[in-house]
DNA sequence: ATTAGCACTATTCATTAATGAGTGCTAATA
DNA sequence: TATTAGCACTCATTAATGAATAGTGCTAAT
């Protein structure tokens, strides 16, 4: 009976280190086959597409090898052989050089740095939907968090006799604004005494630091009997509140329903459940903000079922001070990592940039 | 040779005004037959829905005649019969009594009237998101029109040397910023100075005549030598200038390409680029607003080419002063105009008895 | 260790035939 | 005269068949 290295993993058990290099450029060559046709790659094409270094033959052997340990699979006995998750995460942990940034990208997502006094959702929005024109999938930007941004400035103004409309301005520059309904009926003066205190009090803090802050000063002594105090801080719990759960911009979900491989009427359900329901994808959003760089998430890495049949490829942005949110692609498993993966970067550094240079101090 | 009424056009030519009624009832029948299911209906089915009243012979013989007159068309010689863009014309035109809003629909759309301080944007998508969930199909929304909505509030916030925040509170409850940028180093107080005399003078004014208003006062002399006020109407200019171009949200995209009519490649691109390019769908909102009720428009009845398979069901929303936007659904031609019509007329009232209550006045 | 050769398998594609839904026309009927 | 039954005809859909094709796995030769 022959015994052969079985694909990557035990390198060392023949000391073939020759047969195990040979192995991992077949599964490349086949990863990039696939990611470039979408269509199973069998022996001879790949033969022919390596220079025929290798016989069809010998591929078959290989194959069959990476088939048994895990990275590819066959839709049927006589098809060619398709890469599995494996495969991909293989493929994308042995991408050692990121290809150099098209100019065409570039200027393609030149917009985006090329804005004076936008809003800064309207920047997000830019940017989400010029990687989703330039990926041709569907991707996925999360709002600044509310948490960790800085207060540059709080606006109380009063609407009527028992609501006012609060406007809270971060360093990252967004703007949110809310009506609280109050018991008494404030006079706008008193209203910008109570601007003025908190403004003071608060500038620079992170909205979480706010909220705990107020939370003190509420039951600390100092402010119990003072009257105007009292109110403001009153009035500043109701206005730090509640932040709104972080919103998410999506764009190009069209595009992958263009795609070939999302053609069954199931997958197509899936996501459209995914999208409808966000909280999935926001939470890897969430996830991404916590380490630097890209973040890749394929297929059955995903903890979110309906996501198994796709690629998030995501990158945080910030601006100097803070991780403010963080943009991705959500595209088959087949994407052309490399050239994803470099896009979304690009972009998010962009995004960084522009934000950063818009941010208030 | 015979000579049988066509249709329901000539009805004066022979008298015989039966026949006549008899054809309005039999495309009523066909077409929402075609409604329910999609399919192209023959003489067999209808005879039967209809209770035998007619035998499929004579059945055969009105839908020739309601074919003639454009009412009906064949996809193929053996197949049923398809209305026309001119039946449903003629079968919206002919609905009298709308039906009720099912208990139902009325429940799922009550979170949209259960909002304590939420921006108007929140409320708009809250309630684009459900008709999209109602309805299962797409729609849209238009953002309060910026021109007709009156000031409430200006703010203007130092940002930093050459920058300043505009905040423009509007009485239909809808805030929006930007940011101007500046030569002078003005400070906050002076800033200050400038917002008050803004909104005293131009409080209650809608921003269309707030920027002809400015445009006025950059010219008079009243204001030219006094160095305040000339610095004002500069900033003022500034921050009401530029109304970023009407936003719209959409939502249900999806439900369109999961319905049987845009299986094919080619129409689910047209979608695509309708909704990418928006423009055609915001002028529909935007004409919609100008007559109060339900606008239909059924599919070669639009302008847009790409939304010559569709039909859209909009109705304008509003406060207690103006029209603000309006909302509605792109769903196909073959929809369920009774139900569809309702739903989105009831939605809009809704809409706008909420916005109403919010509204600063 | 590699490769050529061959048997085997499963898909895809075109052709064909059967089925069935539906029409249009004509002649019979009320 | 309006309606209906009956029949021939059309066209789409479906299933079955067979040829062509792409691919594998195994064995034997190099």
């Amino acid at each position: 009976m022959k015994i052969r290295v079985k694909g990557i993993e035990n390198q060392g058990a023949s000391g073939k280190t020759n047969s195990n290099e040979r192995s991992m450029e077949v599964l490349q060559s086949i990863i990039e086959n696939y990611i470039k046709n979408s269509e199973p790659v069998g022996s001879r094409t790949l033969s022919k597409t390596i220079g025929f270094k290798l016989s069809p033959a010998t591929i078959r052997n290989i194959m069959s090898d990476l088939a048994e340990s895990g990275y590819l699979i066959q839709t049927h006995t006589s098809a060619g052989r398709v890469p599995t998750d494996k495969a991909y995460r293989f493929y994308v942990d042995s991408i050692s050089k990121k290809p150099a940034i098209p100019e065409q990208i570039k200027q393609k997502l030149s917009p985006v740095s090329n804005v004076q006094g936008t809003p800064v959702e309207d920047i997000l929005s830019k940017a989400v939907h010029l990687l989703a024109e330039l990926t041709k999938f569907a991707c996925v930007v999360s709002t600044p968090k509310q948490s960790v941004s800085r207060l540059q400035r709080i606006e109380l103004i009063k609407i009527s006799e028992d609501r006012i409309l609060v406007i809270l301005v971060t360093k990252a520059g967004v703007v949110r604004d809310k009506i609280i309904f109050v018991k008494e009926n404030h006079s706008q003066e008193f209203l910008n005494s109570v601007t003025s205190f908190l403004n003071e009090e608060f500038k620079n803090y992170s909205m979480q630091e706010i909220r705990e802050g107020i939370h003190q000063s509420i039951v600390s002594d100092r402010h119990r009997y003072h009257d105007l105090l009292a109110h403001a801080v009153r009035l500043g719990k109701k206005a730090f509140e509640l932040n709104q759960p972080g919103e998410m911009f999506i764009e190009g979900q069209m595009n992958l329903l263009l795609d070939s491989h999302f053609h069954e009427q199931s997958s197509v359900k899936s996501l459209i459940d995914a999208f409808e329901q966000k909280t999935a994808i926001m939470k890897i959003l969430d996830e991404s903000m916590k380490n630097k760089g890209v973040h890749i998430h394929i297929g059955i890495e995903n903890d979110y079922e309906h996501l198994h049949k796709c690629s998030l490829i995501t990158a945080s942005y910030r601006n100097k001070q803070n991780v403010l949110g963080s943009i991705g692609v959500v595209g088959p498993t087949s994407m052309d990592y490399k050239r994803i993966i470099s896009t979304v970067e690009y972009t998010a550094k962009m995004l960084s940039k522009t934000i950063s240079e818009q941010s208030y101090d």
